[in-house]
DNA sequence: CAGAAAACATACCGGTTGGTATATTTGCAG
DNA sequence: CTGCAAATATACCAACCGGTATGTTTTCTG
């Protein structure tokens, strides 16, 4: 029963930033509401930037990369694994996550310019996920998935900046067909840009034709 | 020497959103700053949130629509007209507003599951430009300058969506020169999917190899 | 079992902050 | 000049909230 308050504390706060960002946070009411005390709070974190920190580096790092790890440790069908990730992200979202946002976007849009150290973390995230796609998509052009004369790191890095815009927009326009649809579009365009099976032709679709929710 | 007083409470709260977010801002400060009183503060507005909804109204989108509004009344050369746009936001980026990150877009992330009146205020500013550039791509594919396949709609959203992951990125990689990349990446694309004079083939450029800061 | 360290509990604080109640001044129509 | 409304000033507040100081209990170790 030793570093179970700790970990409670960790997966609560987690919570309370994925509904409200890391300002909204307020120690007092988890503390409350875990039916600790401050002095178990303050005995585990020095204060609530380190309490952020540790979200970061205890949760938010390790499921933001298990997100891709599909793609790791694969020589064949990248291309395939990479779909598959994006159409997950795309179906498992729901009214409410896209209502809230992404986590990982709150947090870098609200706290890259607030504190140094939060950004370096989320860079970190940021990083760690390009490496994997970039990785990736390396395989795929060896494996003949994709084709050759594509730049792994930049297209790693534009997959990354379409997710956390789909993220974005979605959000205030407070729609999951909105999501769903810029998904599908960004889907799409990778499959041209990126997969060596892809039809030369690019079509721009129909499906955002009723995105006035 | 009226309505003055109003003007320099709304243009420098607009700056210090820019700079810290709407939560940041603090009403006192900005008070005291202006060498105004509370009185005067609390007779232009009913409270802070009023305030953030005339700064939306006042300022952000008429100077969102502003951005795109060379687009409008024009029947040729919308593409060109577009690509100088985007060409323009990417180089009037500073390291500053780079590490600040677009206002509109830290607004939305900020605001939009926080405050539904803001919400839909931030979708009316996000509508009225993807209105414009929707029109604008249905005048480029009338003139023949744009493919006629793509769907206007989608295409507008898409551009917009990953104008705000350039934003989203490079703000928490902290770097000028990752916007600038990123962009040229977004560019390059745009040119190969939309413009009807680009070459078929994509490349996927080399522009990022050396994006490690 | 002793004793120390880890794990919690309790009480309190001080600055911040948005907001209000009320008073005073200024501008302008009649 | 008068009188009223807009504009501005002053003082005050109550809640919030992160943090600290200090006390008590539990757990582990030798």
């Amino acid at each position: 029963m030793t570093k179970i308050t700790r970990e409670k504390i960790l997966n609560r706060c987690f919570e309370a930033i994925c509904e409200g960002g890391f300002i909204n946070l307020r120690t007092d009411k988890e503390i409350k509401r875990l039916r600790i005390t401050k002095g178990a709070f303050y005995h585990y974190f020095p204060g609530k930037l380190d309490l952020g920190y540790a979200v970061i580096d205890e949760i938010i790092l390790p499921m933001y990369t298990a997100r891709w790890s599909a793609l790791e440790e694969k020589t064949k069908g990248v291309s395939l694994a990479l779909n598959e990730i994006i159409e997950n992200i795309k179906t498992s979202s729901t009214d409410l996550s896209v209502k809230r946002g992404d986590v990982l976007a709150n947090l870098m849009l609200e706290m890259s310019n607030e504190d140094e150290t939060f950004r370096l973390k989320l860079e970190e995230v940021l990083e760690a996920q390009v490496k994997i796609i970039q990785r990736a998509i390396l395989t795929g052009k060896a494996a003949g998935e994709m084709r050759p004369q594509i730049d792994a790191r930049s297209m790693a890095y534009s997959l990354m900046g379409q997710l956390h815009g789909c993220y974005a927009i979605a959000k205030t326009r407070n729609s999951r067909d909105v999501f769903t649809l810029m998904m599908n579009a960004m889907q799409r365009q990778l499959k041209e840009m990126l997969f060596v099976s892809a039809s030369s032709e690019p079509t721009g679709g129909t499906a955002f034709q009723r995105m006035t929710a």
